[in-house]
DNA sequence: TTGTAGGCGTTATCAA
DNA sequence: TTGATAACGCCTACAA
C-alpha cells in the first residue's frame, strides 16, 4: 500500500507538504505541488479512507435510512441509492443502509432519510447528526424534493391543452407534504382555466384506483382525463378503463406521477410526470456533505439559518395514455 | 466519544484486556471479562470503525457492484441491498456501491457482484478481493442464488396437477446459466410426466411475450398453462391473453417466475415462483466475510478449494392466474 | 513556506 | 492470563 511517507519520499519533502498538497494546496508553492503530484501519480497514490477518518475525528460513514416496511420497498430506492452512491464514492464516504430499527447501531457523520411520514419526525428530532430528508415536509428539515405542485401543473395543463373535457385528480389519502402540493398544482392549474376541479383519493395501490373507476364508470363522460398522483394509481385506472371498454387515449387519458419503472410496466405505456431520481438522489449527498463541512454546534441550533429546499423540476414524458403521444 | 481506554480505566484492567474481551473471549478469565462487560455496558462502548481497520490495515468496506444499465435497475436491487445492509452494519462493515465504471475507485476488502454476464467476467478476473456473486455461473466463482431448476419444477408439476393439458414455456433468449436451469426444470419435469415440452425465448419484455400471445392464439387449445421464467413475461403474457378474451386461470394458467414487486403489480396477480431475496443478501454478505477472515493467497489460488455455492429454495407462491388459488 | 512531534482508537507482539 | 509498547496512515499544532 502507498502512503503519505511514500509519496513524501519519493517527492522528496516531508510528509505534512503532501498532505498540504491534497488539502490546503494554496500554501504550498506550484514547485513543490509539481514534484508532489508527478510523485502521487507515479506512485499511484489514493489516500487511507480509515486514517483520515481516524485523525479527523470522523467515521466518514452516512446512513441512508430507510423508513418503509421492508417487503414495500419501493423501485425507486434502488436509483436513488445509484445517485447517493455516486456522489459519495467521488468524496470518499462510505454508506450504511439501514432501517429506523438499526438506524442507532454504530455511529455516523450524517443521515439521508426516506420515506419519513408524520409519526417519524418524534424519532428524526433526536438524531444528532446533519441530516437531508428525501421529500419536502412540514418540520422545517432541510429537504430536496421534485417540484410536485409544478409537476401536477405539467400534467393537469397538458390535460387541458389536449382538450380534454372533463379532468379528475386521483391523488393519495395522506396527509403528507407532497400530496397537498400535487392536488394543489391540480387545483391552481383548473382554477385558472376556469375549470370545475374534483379530486377523489385512495390508499396508493392500483387495485383501489381500478375499483373506483369501475364503480364510477357511468359518471365519467367521454373524453376525460385522470390525472394521478402516482404511477400505482395510473396504473389502476389504466385497467379499469380497459375494463369497461373504454378508448385510450382518445375518450380516456390518463397521467401518472413518479416515472420510475412502473410508467414502463403498463401497457400503453404512461403518459407521466418523471422525477429526476437519481440526480435527486446525488444533490441530497452533496447537500448533506455540505452541511457536515460546515457543522458546528451554533450553526445547526441558529433558528434564524436558512433552511435547505432544493427542488428538481420534474418532467412531464408523453407516451401513450394521452392524446397528443404522436407529437413526442 | 468512549474509547477502549475509558472502558479500561472503569473496569481497572488494561486497554489490551478490554481488547481481548472483545475479539479473543477465551484468552481471558470469567472474572476479568464480567468486569469488562459491565464497564462496556454503563459507558455505552462502541468500537471506534475506523481505528480498527486502520490498526488491522482492512478497508472494512464491502463493495456492491451493480453491472447493470443504471436506467435498468431492477426493484429487487433494493430488496438485495438491504438484507446485504442488514448482515454488513451487524458486522461493523460499511457499503459501497458502485457500478463497474468506478468500481475500481478506492479500496476495499470484498466484492459482492451482482447481474454479471458472461462478457463481464474478464474484468471479474481481475479483482484482487475475495468475490461473491448473486446468481448461478459457469465462472467456477462463489455464488449465491435461488434453485433455478427447482423452482421450474415446482411451477411445472404445480400446473401439471391443476389439469392443464399443456404446458408451454417461455424462456428468456440468453446465455446465461440462471436460463439453463430453469428451463432444466421444465423439461425434466415434462418428460418424467410423459408430457411433450415446448419452449419459445424472447429477451426480457412484457411486449414480446404479449405480442407472441396475441400472434399464436390459435395454436393454444383452453387448458393451457403459460410457464415463465420472469415476472415479466408473465405479466405480457397475461395481457396478451386478456386481450384475446381469454379466460384466467379457468381455461389458461399462467406462472410467474422471481416473486419480486412485478407479481403484485399484475391483476389478477400472479401465481409465481418467489426467491427469498432478502435471505440472499445476508447469506452473500455472510459468506464474503467467512472468505475474507479466512483469506490466504494460497487458499485463493488453489484450484482444488471447494467451491461455495449455496441455493436457495424458491417457494411456489400461489395466487390468480392458475386454477387451484382458492386452495391458498 | 516547510518540517517535526504527537495523537486519533485499535490491535499484534512480546515480555512479565 | 495480563500488561506495556509500537504500529497502522493521516492531520493538527507548533516550530523553524
Amino acid at each position: 500500500m502507498v502512503t503519505l511517507n511514500d509519496v513524501a519520499k519519493a517527492a522528496n519533502v516531508s510528509k505534512m507538504t503532501v498532505s498540504r498538497v491534497i488539502n490546503h494546496p494554496e500554501q504550498v508553492t506550484d514547485e513543490l505541488k509539481q514534484l508532489v503530484f508527478k510523485a502521487m501519480d507515479e506512485l499511484d497514490y489514493h489516500p487511507n479512507f480509515a486514517a483520515k477518518a481516524l485523525a479527523a475525528n470522523t467515521t466518514r460513514i452516512i446512513k441512508l435510512v430507510i423508513l418503509e416496511k421492508v417487503d414495500t420497498v419501493e423501485p425507486y430506492y434502488a436509483t436513488l441509492l445509484m445517485g447517493v452512491a455516486q456522489f459519495l464514492n467521488a468524496h470518499q464516504y462510505a454508506l450504511q443502509v439501514v432501517t429506523q430499527k438499526n438506524a442507532n447501531i454504530g455511529d455516523c457523520d450524517g443521515y439521508i432519510i426516506t420515506g419519513a411520514r408524520n409519526n417519524d419526525f418524534d424519532w428524526i428530532q433526536d438524531l444528532d447528526r446533519p441530516i437531508i430528508l428525501y421529500g419536502e415536509n412540514r418540520h422545517n428539515y432541510d429537504f430536496v424534493d421534485s417540484d410536485n405542485k409544478y409537476g401536477t401543473f405539467l400534467s393537469t395543463s397538458a390535460a387541458i391543452n389536449d382538450g380534454y373535457q372533463q379532468i379528475v385528480f386521483l391523488g393519495i389519502e395522506l396527509k403528507e407534504s407532497f400530496e397537498y402540493s400535487r392536488e394543489r398544482g391540480y387545483m391552481d392549474t383548473m382554477q385558472k382555466s376556469g375549470l370545475q376541479p374534483q379530486i377523489v383519493r385512495f390508499g396508493n395501490h392500483s387495485s383501489e384506483a381500478q375499483q373506483y373507476i369501475q364503480d364510477h364508470w357511468s359518471e365519467f363522460k367521454k373524453n376525460t382525463c385522470f390525472v394521478c398522483s402516482s404511477d400505482r394509481l395510473a396504473i389502476g385506472v389504466e385497467r379499469g378503463i380497459q375494463k369497461m371498454g373504454g378508448n385510450i387515449p382518445e375518450d380516456f387519458g390518463i397521467a401518472g406521477f413518479d416515472g420510475v419503472f412502473l410508467d414502463q410496466i403498463a401497457e400503453p405505456k404512461l403518459t407521466t410526470v418523471k422525477q429526476p431520481v437519481m440526480a435527486m438522489g446525488s444533490k441530497i449527498a452533496e447537500l448533506l456533505m455540505q452541511k457536515i463541512n460546515q457543522a458546528s454546534p451554533e450553526a445547526e441550533q441558529n433558528p434564524n439559518r436558512e433552511r435547505m429546499e432544493v427542488m428538481f423540476s420534474p418532467e412531464l414524458i408523453r407516451r401513450n395514455t394521452t392524446r397528443n403521444y404522436h407529437l413526442n
